[in-house]
RNA sequence: GCCCGAGUGGCGGAAUGGUAGACGCAGCGGAUUCAAAAUCCGCCGAUGGCAACAUCGUGGGGGUUCGAGUCCCCCCUCGGGCACCA
């Protein structure tokens, strides 16, 4: 028999199963629903290693549950707004939808190339006028539904460029292109109202136990309830805030009020902007914090800086006052906006309390500390213990102090119990051109009017610019000008568009009916939502993932979903990375200047002893291994990848080794490892085949093969349950050894044993399967032949191997009836002579027996 | 900085609190071959030992347990996220 050759059985298998429609579902398919779905891809021009893991990883799990009898929806479709089109345009001078539309077309040929189960049916990106309409009646329906407002919210501005920047636009505080520092602006925008639902999506997190722990505890924390006290200080009038009489702040530690040292407020607080003109050098330094950019990343990162305002607050239970900072690091966006810092128990608040000299006073004890000496140094202290120093509060628990807190002061007036999330409203305008359009009119005369539906979608015009940076809607000479939908006169188109993630919350639900004329269609989604397993990086393990999970609910509020389908996914899968070697080697320039290049590993040859070199014969060094990037160049191409040694050997060695939600590395010797392999099962299939011909007789006896064969069907039916695809392959593996290891005249047996292989392999490697199974003189593909069962009966033993450890150290080995009373393993464990030497003629302290794991002498 | 993970042979990794290193890769030895490729068989954590075997060994340090890679505490390193990257 020939060498298998990928190249030529490839195409072929994926010819005849586009013939067949094997992957194409209807809604009235008799066979149970089961949806299972891959995060889409952004259309960047090429596949990576990383989509070749994860949907590799969906393909299995489709692929195994058609087998098993389901009716499977596994679609595909493109994430194809947002920024990198626009910069495409900028340097080619070219529209964003052409190079978009270019890409997905290369793409979509890519995947094709993988033998994937998708049902490109289905397809859409979200770019088509088609699928973002549904989009804009969704945003109507949602107005409609009060699940929309506006408000004010800060975003980053290129005073050069005269744009806006994304936060991964803003390098140290400069914009990426100018290079001048950036700004902050306040602009009107659109939100979603997801705070609304704020508790809801907290407790539904605990339904979700088809999702790693991990991922739900990352939302959890990210939602942030916190039980806590809002509070008024009185503010002492020095003539500089003459409106100001109180300062409210949020605080989850009333307990340690007494250990007050200062008051803090946001840069962005009204009462600092109140501030601002009044006091020396405030505006300045409220200047200085508007340039740290947005992201909570970078105010955290900052040093802790603060501006004393001169004004002072007054401490409810004490006869003493204290000073009003602005403090960078203080969120506008989390709770009041102002704090009281307790400088002993906040590590953040100690910091900044030493480098302005404020003070710090101990007033929670650890419970092994003394009340008289304990103090605070470089550390704050956030454990348990009582009140110290703090008049009515002294000998209380923490728990008991809030308490005491807050009702002396509601008693007072002066403060409140109150929940708080640190969840914020998510904020959808974005001023770009290649996003969904926004569709409502502003009118002189009616204000904020929604477009008609009837008027939907609204387009984005073709005829656009990109010679200059900012939004080409708001500068296009006539799209924005409309006619309000309510009055008819002279009115203007909103021309912010949406955030990409909209695009990415609902589109689970709009394969469901691709072509529908509205967003959804009601049968279809009660038929397949919620998602059945859903694949993807870690990565959205927060955003994507919580703003879907809103939107459903949004959907069936709106009544464009069903109500069990409010949770979008019922289980989740985070994959990890796919990385490589790096190769580099210092260039230094005429000035000296010593620079790393980078080399990619199809650019480089190795010398005897594995000594990379670049092509002009000069020694790289070896980097460190790390995910697969453009900037490092340690990217290996899915497309050469197929073209050398086929789809089938990127899937397997994908799916081996490592476990899938670890990162990976791509090695080439690892590629080399899976193919060798692809081609041995395909040889022992020939060897098979050739000694099999014309006999057909059942399986029958409990030899040693067939025992193999049923361990690996029951091993690998639930290895590939628990997305468990490395330890599926070490099966497999395990049993093609005992297949080429088969010495035996069973030939049922050995059929039995080598089609079992090419059905447990199909999901992993279907085009080989397909070609083998062929082979084997079946008529019928592997994509149509159900999933083998295991037979019980063999998967027993009769006898067990047992450890014998002495003081836990393994000294033995006993071999016991399966059913052996505990006594009886226990005397044959006493009778090893290992065991008997060591007992030297006493007897044991104690010996613990775990039937059919292992025996324990205790001397 | 904050939140969430991960660290086991030369490498990827396996191990319901119960024999650490399954399976694969690389390497070494052998068979086959005129020779090579391909293939097949064997060995393969470290140290000591002819061997039987012994001791050590799961990022580092403590602890719980008859027994810890696994559970608890502290630390180190690497990765993901931090709300306008997708």
């Amino acid at each position: 028999m020939a060498r298998y050759d990928a190249g030529a059985a490839e195409p072929r298998w994926q010819a005849a199963w586009t013939e067949g429609r094997v992957f194409e579902v209807g809604d009235d398919d008799p066979r149970p629903p089961y949806y299972v779905l891959e995060m889409f891809p952004y259309p960047s021009g090429r596949i990576h290693m990383g989509h070749v893991r994860n949907y590799a990883m969906g393909d299995v799990v489709a692929r195994t549950k058609m087998a098993q009898g389901f009716a499977v929806l596994h679609p595909m479709g493109w994430d194809a707004f947002g920024m990198p089109a626009e910069n495409a345009a900028m340097e080619r001078n070219s529209h964003p939808g052409t190079w978009t539309y270019d890409n997905i077309d290369a793409m979509r040929g890519q995947l094709k190339a993988m033998g994937l189960s998708f049902d490109w049916d289905r397809e859409f990106a979200t770019c088509d006028p088609d699928y973002y309409a549904q989009q804009q009646a969704l945003f109507l329906d949602f107005l409609d539904a009060d699940l929309l407002t506006r408000k004010s919210a800060t975003v980053n501005w290129d005073p050069v460029d005269m744009t806006v920047l994304a936060n991964e636009q803003v390098i140290d505080g400069c914009g990426w292109r100018s290079g001048a520092p950036v700004e902050k602006r306040e602009l009107t925008q659109w939100f979603f109202r997801i705070t609304d639902y704020a508790e809801e999506l907290l407790a539904a997190i605990d339904t979700l136990d088809g999702w790693p722990e991990k991922v739900r505890t990352m939302q959890r924390n990210w939602i942030g309830k916190s039980h806590g006290l809002q509070m008024r200080f009185a503010i002492e009038p020095n003539g500089t805030a003459p409106d100001w009489t109180e300062l409210e702040v949020y605080t989850t530690r009333p307990d340690t009020l007494y250990g007050m040292g200062f008051a803090a407020v946001s840069p962005e607080h009204p009462l600092a902007k109140a501030l601002a003109g009044k006091v020396d050098g405030l505006a300045a330094f409220i200047e200085e914090c508007r340039r740290l950019g947005t992201s909570e990343e970078a105010l955290e990162k900052a040093e802790k800086r603060g501006f004393d305002t001169g004004l002072r607050v007054k401490h409810p239970f004490l006869d003493e006052t204290f000073p009003v900072y602005v403090a960078n690091f203080i969120l506008m966006d989390y709770g009041t906006g102002a704090i009281f810092g307790c400088a002993a128990h906040d590590q953040r608040d100690l910091d900044f309390a030493r480098k302005y000299g404020l003070k710090v006073v101990p007033v929670v004890c650890p419970p092994d500390a003394d009340p008289a000496t304990f103090e605070i140094g470089t550390e704050a202290y956030v454990g348990p213990g009582s009140i110290i120093n703090s008049g009515f509060l002294d000998g209380m628990e923490i728990e008991a102090a809030k308490d005491a807190v807050a009702r002396r002061l509601a008693a007072d007036g002066m403060g409140e119990k109150t929940t708080n999330y640190r969840l914020r409203d998510w904020g959808l305008s974005r001023q770009r051109y290649w996003g969904c359009p926004i569709p409502v009119v502003h009118c002189p005369d009616c204000g904020i009017v929604p477009e008609r539906k009837e008027n939907l979608p609204v387009r984005l015009p073709d005829d656009v610019t990109f010679d200059r940076p900012g939004n080409p809607l708001e500068r296009h000479a006539t799209w924005k000008h409309v006619a309000c939908p309510a009055c008819g006169k002279d009115a203007t188109r909103e021309t912010d568009t949406m955030d990409t993630f909209v695009d990415s919350s609902w589109y689970f639900a709009r394969f469901c009916s691709p072509r529908a004329e509205t967003p959804t269609d009601r049968a279809a989604v009660d038929r397949w939502l919620p998602v059945d397993q859903y694949i993807g990086g870690i990565e959205h393990a927060i955003l994507h993932l919580l703003y879907s999970r809103f939107f459903a609910r949004a959907m069936v509020k709106t009544g464009h979903l069903s109500a069990d389908a409010a949770e979008p996914f019922r289980a989740l899968f985070t994959q990890g990375m796919v990385t490589h070697e790096t190769y580099s080697r210092i260039v230094t320039s005429t000035e000296g200047v010593g620079r790393e290049v980078y080399f990619s590993p199809d650019e480089i040859t190795r010398d005897e002893d594995g000594t990379p070199r670049d092509p002009t014969g000069e020694t790289l060094i070896v980097g460190p291994t790390i995910k697969m990037s453009k900037s490092k160049r340690n990217v290996v191409d899915p497309e050469d990848i197929i073209a050398r040694y086929g789809a089938d050997t990127a899937r397997w060695f994908m799916l081996s080794d490592s476990p899938p939600e670890r990162d990976v590395e791509w090695t080439e010797a690892g590629a080399e490892g899976a193919a060798r392999h692809l081609q041995r099962v395909w040889r022992l299939v020939g060897e098979a085949a050739a000694k099999l011909d014309g006999d057909d007789a059942p399986a029958t006896g409990a030899g040693a093969l067939r025992k193999t064969t049923h361990r690996a069907i029951r091993a690998v039916t639930d290895d590939i349950a628990a997305f468990r695809f490395n330890k599926a392959v070490a099966q497999i593996y395990g049993l093609t050894n005992a297949i080429g290891g088969d010495r035996g005249q069973d030939l049922p047996a050995l059929r039995e044993a080598v089609e079992t292989l090419i059905l447990l392999m199909a999901p992993m490697t279907p085009h080989l399967a397909e070609e083998a199974w062929a082979a084997l003189g079946h008529s019928r593909m592997v994509i149509e032949t159900p999933w083998p069962d295991a037979d019980p009966a063999l998967l027993v033993d009769d006898t067990v191997t047992m450890p014998v450890q002495v003081n836990g150290k393994k000294r033995a080995e006993i071999e016991v009836a399966a059913d052996a009373p505990k006594d009886v393993v226990e005397q044959a464990a006493l009778a090893e002579d290992a065991v008997a030497k060591l007992l030297d003629g006493g007897s044991p302290r104690k010996v613990i027996v775990v039937p059919g794991r292992i025996v324990n002498v205790v001397l």
